[in-house]
DNA sequence: AGCCAATTAAGTATGACTTTTACATCACAG
DNA sequence: CTGTGATGTAAAAGTCATACTTAATTGGCT
């Protein structure tokens, strides 16, 4: 369980150790690397390296220059929406902050995609929404947390999708992925806020009726309580 | 003017014909291509089309399998986020269809982030924000479109980087891109709508005196009004 | 100060070799 | 005769090593 499994190529190997040690921060920006050392240290070819740097590059994680080297990029210019980058800092150092910048973005985006999704949705969307949201009434008691959140993430991307808004579906894994990590770091033996499950539930009629403005309302309460559930529980 | 300058490297050239070939569609997903063709119609060695390939790889618009060769994905698993791909898709044909994605997006984030920016601004920017408000008051009337664009681009982006939210910051460029979009597609002597102007003003005084819940009711109405401008002029 | 040359590291090209895997072929059992 | 499964082959990406090119930094020389 050291190394990351062999499966896949090369590249993605080597991009799966460098991507999130400079993500960690582990090498700070304006760090220099030179391709021979990388080549040398990971024993693969300079081609290898070569590729990961470019895709480390289309991050803007790295800028890559002649007679210089590769250079790490200040965080600032970091891709923060691309889905690796995401991943590895949730997987990393600043693992808490991370999840706070996704929840604020979350409580911007999903108010708005409800009252879409309330003008948009199709009939097996609603269903599935309503669907979700029963789940997670028959799952909200009894420390079945992982059903739960099965359900939660399920719920949301329905609703993000039914957005129709390409930009808002794109966030459904973020979405997940907050959900997740607020889920890991809940006390365990936890139930889910009834009044969270009730709105869920509401959210789904209110969509199914076609109300946006009541969906949008709805689920501006359900961001809310999720950001103030963070400062609860914030390090 | 034909080709792009070959100031940068080659594999950038490739990237900047490959991407849009593909964002704009006229290499519909379900595509394959083959490393060799590629380099024979490009001129270029095949290390240079890999490098290509895997950058295009990491913005999900290709996958790369053994035996089979490169297959352009779905619409639905690009990284609708990442710069060069809205670029390019605001360059392309459905440019319009990206302006009004964006124009969502941007209708959800902006009131979050001024509702932010009141309360994390700092002198500094509060000061920014009034100077670029002023600025587009006087450039508001007399066929002044392109320097009122530039204060209210300046606007924005300090809105969104006074927020102190990375995920909003990052937005700043997709932000300007849909106002030089939209000042693009106006009547050149249409001066810009009054109303918004004054909004502007307003949102800048609530920032600076911490007013939150006012900026963000301000900045919702500024961007409703936006969407609303789009509706008009919708192809 | 300004210019030129040397040096360094990334960029490109090429060719040989490896690995994975789609596909077709064939054998066998139902 | 048909459907299932084992097997072999070939096609294309993946990897490597090496030689060469290009741009830019550094430092020395005028």
């Amino acid at each position: 369980m050291e190394n990351e499994g062999q499966g896949k190529g090369l590249h993605a190997r080597v991009l799966e150790t460098l991507g999130p040690e400079i993500t960690a921060g582990d090498v700070p920006p304006g760090t220099v690397l030179r391709t021979d050392e990388l080549a040398q240290r990971f024993d693969v070819s300079r081609t290898v390296i070569r590729e990961v740097i470019r895709v480390l590059e289309s991050m803007q994680l790295v800028a890559s220059r002649r007679r210089v080297g590769v250079t790490v990029r200040p965080t600032e210019e970091w891709n923060v929406y691309d889905p690796r980058v995401i991943g590895w800092r949730l997987a990393g150092r600043d693992r808490p902050r991370q999840l706070r910048s996704l929840t604020v973005l979350r409580s911007a985006v999903e108010p708005v995609a409800a009252g879409l999704a309330a003008a948009h949705a199709t009939p097996g969307q609603c269903a599935e929404l309503t669907e979700h949201a029963m789940g997670m009434v028959a799952t909200s008691r009894g420390q079945q947390l992982d059903a739960y959140l099965v359900h939660d993430m399920a719920f949301h991307r329905v609703i993000l999708t039914a957005s129709g808004n390409e930009m808002f579906a794109r966030l459904a894994d973020v979405v997940a992925a907050v959900l997740t990590g607020r889920t890991q770091h809940q006390v365990m033996f936890a139930d889910p806020d009834p009044a969270a499950v009730t709105l869920h539930v509401q959210v789904a009629e209110a969509v199914r009726v076609g109300d946006a403005a009541r969906a949008e309302s709805l689920t501006r309460q359900i961001t809310t309580g999720a950001m103030a559930e963070l400062d609860v529980l914030a390090p």
